[in-house]
DNA sequence: AAGGAAGTTGTAATTTAATTACAACTTATC
DNA sequence: GATAAGTTGTAATTAAATTACAACTTCCTT
């Protein structure tokens, strides 16, 4: 939540001296985040402790990371809110809450991804001697279009969402293997156990998953996507839309990094479709 | 202007080493914000005073004001425009691009969906006795993840990517039961065939596809979202996402549908995973 | 090719800003 | 009215950023 709304919200958790803080805020936020702690201090008579602690009860790190919130809430117009549905929307409320959500999520996403580990992915997966994708649930089907998006590149590219397969397969593993484990959560047991037999048997694991998760840790490289949860409705929604933009990208990335030739290998997969189609009609 | 833009186009009047920054800057603008200016000269291989100084040429007061300007740039979201990917562009540039696309491929979604439509998909849905998902290639990963949300609402879901068990299935559906075929073109002969068999046998085919299509005139109601189709790279992109999203959708209006008591089911469902996790612990 | 000027970069010192520890003071409660 | 919980400020400490200056490049002149 935005740093502004969230002290307008907690206005009344304060005391005395913290609402003088907050007061002075609300009245200047453009002043404030040019200011010093000692300069606010004295605007709002109170002490230097005082407005870092102030900070703190809005879980920032202290006063110069409060003021990088600040500033940010303060950038013009964030597009998009990040909207829930209510239980009395009707179908056009819900449809463009949804869709509302899902881009400011996309934005979000975009924002937090680090390029870098995008590249070194991009790196490993080129070299790899095969691929395989794993994931459980609701990330099985991200496995699933991973393993769509990457067999076209003529890579051995393997792809279960059974535990057992997973795990005989990650126990062949061997060095130049590349396995990436998919899950929002990174909680989930038997994937943590999928990426440590990978790791033992020397392939280089890639996690698609949260930052400091479990399964964060037995992998070699992790792709993070911060994206704000959507709990409402108790199924993972925009989180795994992100997940998904992350493998057209590493898709992508793929590409470029084997040059033009290799884009006419990618056309001939999509021309080979074409006797299976209806033919396209000029109107 | 905008710091990062500013970044980019003043790139060639940098020194070696202020180029350095930059590009640590452009490739983790995020982490950027939350760095010392140690952390930030260390990354870049520089001294910090490369770094003060590479602040001040970009018209800042000095590294914090820098990070407060950064900051902002990040927050305001980018008005994005549909742009492509070209051939040498680096990390940075084609991971912008698939986002910014991606959620401008989604805008254009919002705007020509059709709510009467997706009402009455949503009225069908939630009157089926059995509901089927089933899409070939690419769209076989949309079919599952739509299956992975509605097997949550205790009604019988099936889905096949298999042409074989498809027909099978289509054969075998009749009245009250629902067939959802996901095609982006919506001409896969085989995929028509299934549409054309559900319907001889009285099941209601739900088509998310192009209108217009061989695959649209088989089905009882079609969803059709006009994205811009991504064809830079051979593969379905955007317009998967945007299926997606309609599932998402779709799943979202069944549940509200259906009225509170039936989220507690929902939750049930998710509470059931706690098991097969890692316990979240807090900090 | 040598010398020097302009420009670039880093080290160390200095200054400034933010945070912590602790003591004094309020306020509420019994 | 005493005491405990909570709040606030002062002073000390620590951390961060900036400045001054020296060393090193690079490029131009003679």
């Amino acid at each position: 939540m935005n740093v502004l709304e969230k002290i307008v919200n907690s206005v009344n958790s304060f005391s005395k001296s913290e609402r003088k803080v907050a007061d002075v805020i609300l009245a200047n936020p453009q002043t404030t985040i040019h200011s010093s702690i000692a300069a606010l201090a004295k605007m709002a008579d109170v002490s230097e402790p005082t407005v870092n602690r102030f900070c703190r009860r809005l879980d920032t790190k202290g006063f110069p990371d409060f003021k990088l919130h600040l500033a940010q809430s303060l950038a013009n117009g964030t597009p998009y809110v990040n909207r829930h549905v209510e239980e009395d929307d009707g179908p056009e409320a819900y449809t463009a809450k949804i869709f509302e959500s899902t881009m400011a999520a996309l934005d979000a996403a975009r924002q937090n991804v680090d390029i870098n580990t995008i590249n070194r992915a991009v790196d490993v997966l080129t070299q790899a001697k095969k691929i395989s994708f794993f994931g459980l649930g609701a990330s099985a089907s991200v496995a699933h279009d991973a393993q769509n998006k990457f067999f076209r590149f003529n890579v051995p590219v393997v792809c279960f969402d059974d535990i057992v397969m997973q795990r005989m397969s990650a126990i062949n593993s061997s060095e130049g293997d590349v396995v990436v484990c998919i899950s929002h959560t990174g909680r989930t047991k038997n994937l943590c156990d999928i990426a440590a037999i990978a790791r033992e048997n020397d392939a280089t694991v890639i996690g698609i998953t949260a930052y400091d998760s479990p399964l964060a840790k037995e992998c070699t490289l992790v792709l993070s996507l911060d994206v704000p949860e959507d709990t409402d409705m108790y199924m993972p929604m925009a989180s795994r839309v992100a997940q998904l933009v992350l493998i057209d990208i590493l898709a992508t990335g793929f590409t470029l990094r084997r040059g033009t030739k290799f884009r006419e290998n990618l056309k001939k997969v999509k021309d080979s479709l074409r006797g299976s189609r209806f033919e396209k009609k000029d109107f």
